[in-house]
DNA sequence: GTGGATGAG
DNA sequence: CATTCTCATCCAC
């Protein structure tokens, strides 16, 4: 509307709105393709691990990193810093894929509202907004020792016990002084309470919770990020990064400026090369006023937010110019504003309703060895191969088996030698959705282009591979010859050196072939069910899910057993198997007679287990890093940024209800003390990072909300007797009683319920 | 709708 | 720098 009235937005350097409504969880598994072959081959635990994947290493574990090998290095650096590293193929993606679906599938059955977004295979984003809503407002404010954590809403048993004094895992805090805590009196009551520090904690624990359960359940450890957006959790997660979490402790738009300035602009999701380059390009040539904020270090260094945030060339229109390069009308609404809320930790971008069906799905392979693709068979092989596993992974992700009964099952998915001839039976089968385009994309194997250049063409996708009768590498050789090899031959001229390939390309040319994909795009919703309102049906039924098919409650030995069920499947053993050999260890290393077949149940026999607590330094005792308060006793001076590992004085009191036999909850974090000495962030604010007289106009331009009476809620210890009524309403679609703080989510359930 | 660019793990 | 093997989004055409 600003619009409307005149030019303000546009030189101005107004911040964007300082938004504290949502709480945001961001898991990140750790090192997951190694974790993925470690669980399959549990003797790797405790030895350098490498995933390799052509010539490179696509991750390692922590015993590798910790003898100096890291992501993505060549395979002879890797093997120069450490001899010893096992590796292991991890072209396939098949079982990467299935373990990623199991831990998405866990959190997922977590969720009351759906919002649970997988950002590539090893991260997960979750608005847990509701949740945690729900339970501040339930909170026991008269003993927060013994606060309960509510997991079904109507299920008031399911849950677990947790002390909502302390925050669980690591703190981070970069406001001034020491991070505020709740007023509480001597017996625990709690008197004053700033709700968003109290949601942040509870998310903590949830977070806390849900890493636990997929470790016991799936066994995969994780990091997490605890804050009010997608970015800010993101990137405070990575702070304490194996097995650990962190929760941003940035109660107003300055905490969040704290943390956001000093970091390099490229670490910031959604700012890559390109903004990166044309962003520092600008700062650099059009140098700040000598003694500007920005100006101070503009070293060789890497450029970082701040430089950028307090530039004076720098504002929302600037971006979208700089960024669009050429023109575009000069309306707002593109990337400059996105851009510029960003350099603030600002992010509106919601977390995504999960998905039902993938926008695409793809195939490619990389052909390096002897100059590529060079003749004419050589492609069609290639293509022809490609091809079978594409259609393989469509069977397996788009279609459902339905037999006579009616109930729905999963298809195995993709390699289990496609062959659905074997059984006599005719399996009903249904289409979850019908790509209707296909593409094929190609890059030349030129050594000398610094482009990464892909160019493809598509093409409707014949029918016919929807047919489950056909076998696969006849239906694969049938697509290739009449759609994929014209495309081919569309793409090639652009792709191979002109002097050569305007040749007849009928013998060997100048193909010269690096890489080709194939994917299928264009997600059709199939016949039975309309593919539309496809969000609605699916939030609402995932919430009646939770409750009542208990998907969550699945306990520990439950999930071992569905782990072990799963791992039995011929495909992924046949998988581990091929792992197992390509491993190139000690010969005496082998796990020679055991058939290696339950892999996984394996790992829970191995005493490095992470699943048999407790951790290999049992004496040590579960010290819990986290703290919502820092000791009364440290020293208050603090110039530098100071690390405190305390438990406040009274024993942690943390309790799992539903898994009495883990002898240690808190070994999450106690294990992490051993690698890595507890990292609870105070950061006290340093110089640079508080108004300055060069920045102090922004700072004044800002709705800073300190002391907003709508982030504060007085709790009188007298009226509790009957204060359901000062913190929850009487919902009068449902009559139910609905805590103040799920007031929000509560409605947005009926409005979601209601469109049906 | 298509194809390229960009950015993510 | 990209390198692997993907996947999603944006935008000119």
């Amino acid at each position: 509307m600003a619009a409307f009235f005149g030019p303000t937005t546009d030189n101005s350097k107004k911040p964007p709105r300082f938004r504290d409504d949502r709480i945001i969880l961001h898991f990140d598994l750790d090192c997951f393709y190694a974790q993925v072959v470690e669980n399959r081959n549990p003797h790797l635990k405790h030895q350098p691990l490498g995933i390799r994947q052509k010539g490179l290493l696509a991750t390692c574990n922590y015993v590798a990193r910790a003898r100096g090998v890291s992501k993505l290095m060549s395979l002879p650096e890797a093997r120069r810093a450490c001899p010893e590293l096992i590796l292991v193929d991890g072209e396939d993606l098949t079982p990467f894929r299935q373990a990623s679906k199991r831990v998405y599938t866990l959190l997922r059955a977590h969720s009351w509202n759906d919002r649970v977004e997988r950002l590539g295979l090893d991260e997960v984003f979750m608005d847990v907004t509701d949740v945690v809503g729900w339970n501040v407002g339930v909170l026991n404010r008269f003993d927060l020792r013994r606060s309960w954590f509510c997991l079904e809403r109507g299920e008031p048993e399911r849950g677990f016990s947790f002390d909502a004094r302390e925050f669980a895992g690591c703190v981070h805090y970069h406001g001034e002084g020491e991070p505020p805590g709740d007023e509480v009196d001597e017996e625990g009551v709690v008197k004053k309470v700033d709700t968003l520090r109290m949601r942040l904690l509870v998310a903590s624990h949830l977070a806390r919770y849900l890493r636990e359960k997929i470790e016991k359940e799936e066994g995969y450890t994780s990091s997490c990020g605890i804050s009010t957006n997608k970015v800010l959790a993101k990137l405070v997660g990575g702070k304490n990064k194996p097995r650990n979490q962190t929760t941003l402790l940035a109660l107003r738009q300055d905490h969040v400026l704290s943390f956001m300035d000093p970091l390099p602009l490229h670490k910031v999701p959604g700012i890559g090369g390109r903004i990166v380059s044309v962003l520092e390009n600008a700062v650099r040539s059009h140098p700040p006023n000598p003694g500007s904020a920005s100006f101070r270090e503009s070293g060789p260094g890497p450029i970082t937010v701040s430089q950028v945030r307090t530039h004076p060339s720098i504002t929302p229109s600037s971006l979208e110019r700089l960024l669009q390069g050429t023109s575009t009308s000069t309306f707002e609404r593109g990337l400059g504003p996105k851009l510029w809320a960003l350099l603030h930790g600002a992010d509106t971008s919601e977390v995504k309703p999960a998905r039902d069906v993938p926008v695409q799905i793809g195939v490619e392979d990389t052909y390096h060895a002897r100059g590529g693709l060079q003749t004419q068979e050589q492609a069609r092989r290639a293509i022809v191969e490609l091809t079978v596993s594409l259609l393989r992974r469509i069977r397996g992700d788009l279609c459902v088996e339905e037999p006579s009964s009616g109930r729905v099952l999963s298809v195995g998915g993709g390699s289990g030698s496609g062959s659905d001839s074997s059984s006599g039976k005719k399996a009903k089968v249904r289409w979850l959705a019908r790509p209707r385009t296909i593409r094929l994309s190609s890059r030349a194997n030129d050594s000398s282009a610094p482009y990464t250049q892909r160019v493809s063409r598509s093409a409707p996708l014949p029918s016919f591979v929807f047919s489950t009768d056909i076998p696969v590498q006849q239906m694969a050789e049938r697509l290739v010859n009449e759609t994929l090899w014209p495309l081919l031959m569309k793409i090639l001229p652009q792709i191979a050196p002109s002097e050569k390939s305007r040749l007849p390309p009928h013998e060997t040319g100048g193909w010269n072939i690096g890489l080709i994909n194939i994917a299928v795009t264009n997600m059709n919703g199939d016949g039975t069910t309309s593919g539309r309102n496809q969000t609605i049906q699916n939030s609402f039924s995932s919430w009646r899910m939770g409750r009542s098919t208990g998907g969550v409650a699945s306990s520990a030995k439950e999930g071992q057993e569905k782990r072990e069920a799963d791992t039995a499947s011929d495909e992924t053993c046949l998988q581990a198997q091929k792992n197992e050999d390509e491993i190139r260890g000690q010969e005496g290393s082998k796990p020679e007679s055991t058939p290696n077949l339950g892999l996984v149940s394996e790992a829970r026999l191995e005493p490095h287990s992470p699943l048999q607590r407790p951790s290999p330094n049992p004496e040590k005792p579960a010290i819990p890093q986290i703290l919502g308060k820092r000791p009364a006793s440290s020293s208050s001076s603090s110039s530098s940024s100071s690390s405190s590992s305390s438990s406040s004085s009274s024993s942690p009191l943390f309790q799992e209800r539903l898994d009495s036999s883990n002898p240690k909850p808190n070994d999450i974090t106690a294990k992490h003390d051993e690698n890595n000495p507890p990292t609870t962030m105070f950061t006290a604010p340093s110089a640079h990072t508080l108004p300055s007289e060069d920045t102090h106009e922004v700072y004044q331009s800002w709705d800073i909300n300190e002391d907003n009476p709508a982030d504060t809620l007085d709790y009188l210890t007298e009226n509790h007797d009957d204060d359901r009524d000062e913190d929850s309403y009487l919902c009068p679609l449902c009559n139910q009683h609905i805590p103040f703080f799920a007031a929000t989510a509560h409605n947005r359930f009926h409005e979601t319920a209601d469109e049906d």
